[in-house]
DNA sequence: ACCTGTCAAGTCTGG
DNA sequence: CCAGACTTGACAGGT
């Protein structure tokens, strides 16, 4: 199995680069010339796109073909204040740009939508916001020139005391996004609410492929094992593969570790390598390719020490600064 | 230069 | 029914 490793949206190596540089709603509505407050907001958003391709030139120099990008490119998108406003006409370059140096380096870039965007609600504004949200983020994988391959992860949602219509809510809720936007679409089991079972099976239900986060799935399951349904959610990729591009996507899992053991549900600054690496080797004889996505707090730092252990620990077969195979 | 409270957005819990 | 917690990086305003 070739395993790559990849961190979010921010390095601790490359100082200044921040691609989530933002302005407060309070701030854009004291300024009394909207014009000018709207290109500000797009200067800001220029520059968190240059500053995600100084993380890309970072990530070739270390070998990192897996980055997940902010979600906060573009300060203020879809609040209601900026109703109208078009900051992709003026962005449409930096994406561009963006994206092929991507795809000339082998990367795979995803966005991470955050807890905002919820479609098993029954409210119909924050169903409405959300389907905004995702058509935002739809329309930067596109800008960038991704194909299918570009996803947006997001969680099923809140239960609302049922989890059963929760459930079917997010379903209808899921298969009513325009092709585009669902095609482009992976789940994640949660921490508190769905569980990786759960979330499998609206995977399979949907058609999407699922994201596995090892660390939600050790804080919230019902005696099932990681590895045992690992089978099927190696399915999930497989089918979206023959939807949705004739390249293999591999599927791609989170990996964090608890805190400490009072708070096992916040991430700690590194990874606990052994506990990776005993998932890794019970699915490695059947999957060939497996991306990683690292959530830690060092986020790269955590990225390279985690290399270190697991060739210290196993004896891998070091690829790269950020791939090896077991 | 550094510290603290606040921030667009949602949901859950406890009072 | 409402306030506060949750969680995150970064702003904003103070010292």
């Amino acid at each position: 199995m070739i395993v790559r490793l990849g961190y979010v949206a921010m390095s601790m190596r490359v100082h200044n680069a921040s691609p989530s540089k933002t302005m407060t709603a309070t701030n854009f509505a004291k300024l009394e010339d909207r014009a000018a407050a709207i290109r500000k907001l797009e200067r800001i958003a220029a520059e968190n796109l240059h500053n995600t391709l100084r993380l890309l030139k970072h990530n070739k120099a270390h070998d990192i073909e897996l980055y997940r990008c902010s979600s906060k490119l573009i300060p203020l998108w879809s609040h209601e204040m900026l109703q109208g406003w078009d900051p992709l006409s003026v962005l449409k370059d930096d994406f561009a740009e963006l994206g092929a140096y991507a795809k000339e380096n082998g990367m795979r870039l995803s966005f991470h939508p955050d807890h905002f965007t919820v479609l098993s609600t029954p409210r119909a504004e924050v169903l409405r916001n959300s389907q905004q949200d995702l058509s935002n983020h739809t329309a930067m994988l596109e800008a960038m020139g991704l194909d299918l391959s570009g996803k947006n992860n997001i969680h099923i949602g809140g239960t609302y005391g049922n989890k059963a219509t929760a459930m079917k809510r997010f379903i209808e809720h899921f298969m009513e996004l325009p092709d585009p936007i669902r095609l482009r679409m992976t789940l994640e089991n949660d921490d508190k609410t769905f569980t990786a079972l759960e979330t499998l099976e609206a995977c399979e239900k949907v058609g999407a492929p699922m994201v596995l986060d090892i660390h939600h799935h050790q804080v919230n399951h019902n005696g099932e094992s990681a590895a045992e349904l690992w089978p099927r959610i190696l399915h999930t990729w497989n089918g979206q593969t023959k939807q949705a591009s004739a390249e293999a996507l591999p599927p791609k899992i989170h990996v964090s570790s608890p805190k400490n053991d009072k708070d096992i549900r916040s991430h700690a600054d590194f990874i606990d390598a052994s506990t990776l690496y005993d998932f890794l080797r019970s699915i490695a004889s059947y999957t060939p390719n497996l991306d990683v996505m690292i959530e830690a707090k060092m986020k790269d730092e955590a990225l390279f020490q985690l290399m270190e252990d697991i060739c210290r620990l196993s004896g891998v077969a070091r690829l790269t600064q950020a791939s090896f195979e077991l």
